[in-house]
DNA sequence: ATAAAGGCCACCC
DNA sequence: GGGTGGCCTTTAT
């Protein structure tokens, strides 16, 4: 089962982050992306592949409202990602793991019922087009290492760091 | 239909 | 520390 592409008012925008300058992707149907672009072009080249045969407006004013509600209230407004059945079940496992806990490749694929699917779990956990909401930088390795992350390990790590307390 | 590429892991040295 | 083989999904031929 696909969702269906982002169709009421989508839009995008850039605002600052506690983590540096981030890009959100929305419409009416909630957050469908959130990243951490070098530039304005990777981050409209993304949205271009992501989500092909879609116009999307800018709206950065939308998109501040939207970073102040994730990062400064605390909030978790509407997702909307897009996905397989596989990668929806990651990601939903994902926003199980406790904030300011840390959790690995290996649990996250047994507590979807496919242990064996660890290698797997790691690409759909690459995958996860939601930054910081769905939580993905708390997952790290089975023997202690960091493990990867899109935006650059040491994201990963401010992010910890930042729910540490 | 098939190949190649992954944010992994266990096991060896 | 490092290398290897197995595992499973996704994407691009």
């Amino acid at each position: 089962m696909r969702q269906l592409p982002p169709q009421s008012e989508p839009a995008f925008g850039f605002s600052n982050s506690p983590f540096g300058e981030c890009c959100i992707v929305f419409s009416n149907d909630g957050i469908c992306a959130l990243t951490f672009p070098e530039s304005f072009e990777s981050a409209t080249y993304d949205i271009e592949q992501r989500f092909p045969e879609t116009n999307f407006r800018q709206n950065d004013e939308k998109a501040r409202r939207l970073a102040k509600q994730i990062f400064e209230l605390g909030d978790k407004p509407l997702m909307h990602p897009i996905g397989t059945d596989f990668q929806q079940a990651v990601w939903n496992a994902l926003q199980r793991i406790p904030a300011g806990e840390t959790t690995t490749y290996a649990q996250i694929a047994d507590a979807i019922g496919r242990p064996k699917a660890v290698r797997a779990v790691g690409t759909a956990i690459g995958a996860n087009p939601i930054a910081y909401l769905i939580p993905c930088h708390r997952v790290i390795r089975t023997d202690g290492g960091l493990g990867g992350f899109r935006w650059g390990l040491e994201c990963k790590k401010k992010m910890l760091e930042w729910e540490k307390k």
